[in-house]
DNA sequence: CGTCTTTGACCAGCGC
DNA sequence: GCGCTGGTCAAAGACG
């Protein structure tokens, strides 16, 4: 999140949006930008468009995109002048530098300004964080006494907090490798706690049941006892039924994979029972002994619907792309755990997610199955009539905005980590996906930045960007076959493979 | 040559 | 115990 900001600030500051104002060269530059810190690389996704455009944004944005062109028209005068200050410093060298010293001045002032201004949003967004997470707790040690009364349900609560578990510095640590704000910090550290501490409580409210934290991204972060080995960890886990909870996503695409940022390799394949499609079974191959498997079929009923069921906890940190996912299907999860799922009246547990607009989305809690499965339904457009499903105890929820199955798997739509919109958090719901697009580029300058970039990207920045690493991490999920991450589907993928045309296992 | 996919075989869980 | 089914393994082939 910070890192989305930081990076906003980047762009605001770096070198090629100096450049792009004046004609001057860059040596001019590097005598006057020194104290911006300029990430030239990153501003080579942006164009004169993006310039345009930014200034329409700023005409209409808050406070933190008029600073943007004030300190734009600070810099041009800063980069334009030197050249000049050259020719004219021996006639009038005392004027020349007091008008230095101001425009110096005015760019630091600029620069406490937009600090302000992050440190606002960051508190915002922690503040919001926090209050997620408590609401989330909240929920669900409400419900934990109702399913404590049911068989088998507290080593479900246990599984799919094993799975879901919020994990923040995970999903945070992959974005900003360079150290993040402190608060942040001391949030994530304290929601790591409660974690633990909720995982603890369950696990003693299970006797005789052995149950292994088998998250692999807790390995990280757990006490070397725990870390000991993942295999043994697997074992363990395998002992207790429940063990994990599966996210099971439908989304209507006619690829055969959905392009979720990890990077997947096939291991199976098999005919499952009442689908003429076969099942395909992938694990997750970026990072040695994850534990994450994923299946992927096509809906019997629907072959165009797309069936993606994730199952376990990655253990490594996560690209943005595969950020995004996760956050849904953790975000599915964390529904799963509140007993949502369990709704005799069906009624969503929304306020979770007011923000997400658009999916309309089925939680699915099948008791036969031998792991608590929610599915989301991204297949339903907010006016649409639910998908009903067979197995009981459903509910419908919307999904959070990195449910968007446009954007999943896109490296520059992939880290809206924001917190929605305001308007959004208010409940209002677009009446459509283009509005709740633009309602939330209009009100993330990270989905603005991003946009930008993408659209750069697309006319003519050099596919290779060695300047961001967020990039490079996109471009890395997608090694493999070389392409970049599609919106939704990898149509040209090598995972691409013939539905419903092999024979079974 | 290394990586990935394909695919038949194998294994475990479950119901009868 | 047997068969069915789901899930995984691993050898062979394809591919870049």
């Amino acid at each position: 999140m910070e890192k989305q900001h930081r990076r906003e600030l980047t762009f605001l500051h770096s070198g090629d949006f100096l450049r792009q104002n004046s004609g001057v060269a860059d040596r001019t530059l590097d005598d006057s930008s020194h104290h911006v810190k300029p990430h030239i690389k990153e501003m080579d996704f942006f164009s004169t468009q993006y310039q345009s455009h930014h200034h329409r944004e700023s005409k209409t944005n808050g406070s933190s995109s008029l600073v943007d062109s004030c300190v734009n028209i600070g810099l041009n005068l800063l980069s334009s002048s030197p050249e000049v200050s050259r020719a004219t410093n021996e006639e009038k060298p005392n004027a020349e530098e007091s008008a230095l010293k101001m425009e110096l001045e005015k760019l630091n002032e600029e620069n406490r300004r937009l600090r302000s201004t992050l440190d606002q949003i960051t508190k915002n967004y922690n503040e919001l964080k926090g209050q997620l997470f408590m609401a989330l707790q909240k929920q669900a040690h409400r419900n934990q006494g109702e399913q404590d009364a049911v068989n088998g349900m507290p080593s479900t609560i246990m599984s799919v907090q094993q799975f879901m578990d919020p994990r923040p510095s995970a999903l945070l640590d992959v974005n900003e490798p360079s150290g993040s704000d402190d608060k942040t910090r001391e949030l994530e550290n304290t929601m790591e706690v409660i974690s633990k501490e909720r995982d603890h409580r369950l696990i003693q409210s299970i006797p005789g049941k052995k149950v292994s934290v088998d998250d692999g991204s807790d390995q990280t972060s757990q006490s070397p006892k725990l870390d000991l080995d993942q295999s043994k960890n697997e074992d363990q886990a395998s002992e207790v039924p429940f063990r994990k909870a599966r996210v099971s996503v439908r989304a209507r695409s006619e690829a055969p994979l959905i392009s979720d940022g990890c990077q997947w390799r096939k291991y199976g394949q098999k005919m499952a029972k009442g689908n003429p499609c076969p099942r395909a079974y992938y694990r997750c191959t970026m990072a040695v002994g994850c534990p994450v498997r994923k299946q992927v079929q096509r809906c019997a009923d629907d072959k165009s619907i797309l069936i993606t069921t994730y199952e376990g906890n990655h253990n490594h940190p996560l690209p943005p792309a595969a950020t995004a996912m996760a956050n849904t299907t953790s975000a599915a999860a964390a529904m799963l755990l509140s007993g949502s799922t369990k709704s005799k009246d069906g009624l969503p547990s929304s306020a979770y997610f007011p923000s997400l607009p658009y999916a309309t989305s089925m939680a699915t809690l099948s008791a036969s199955a031998p792991f608590p499965t929610i599915t989301l339904d991204l297949t339903q457009g907010p006016n649409a009539v639910p998908f009903l499903r067979p197995p009981p105890s459903t509910a419908s929820f919307p999904l959070p905005l990195h449910g968007y199955p446009q954007l999943l798997g896109n490296p520059m739509f992939a880290p809206p980590k924001l917190p929605a919109s305001p308007a959004m958090q208010l409940g209002q719901r677009p009446t459509s996906m283009a509005e709740t697009v633009t309602a939330a580029i209009a009100s993330d300058p990270n989905f603005t930045a991003a946009l930008a970039a993408a659209i750069s990207t697309i006319m003519g920045a050099p596919p290779r960007n060695n300047g961001n690493s967020s990039i490079n991490n996109n471009e890395n999920n997608n090694s493999s076959n070389g392409v970049p991450a599609p919106a939704l589907t990898a149509p040209g993928s090598p995972q691409v493979q013939q539905s419903c045309n092999n024979k079974p296992g």
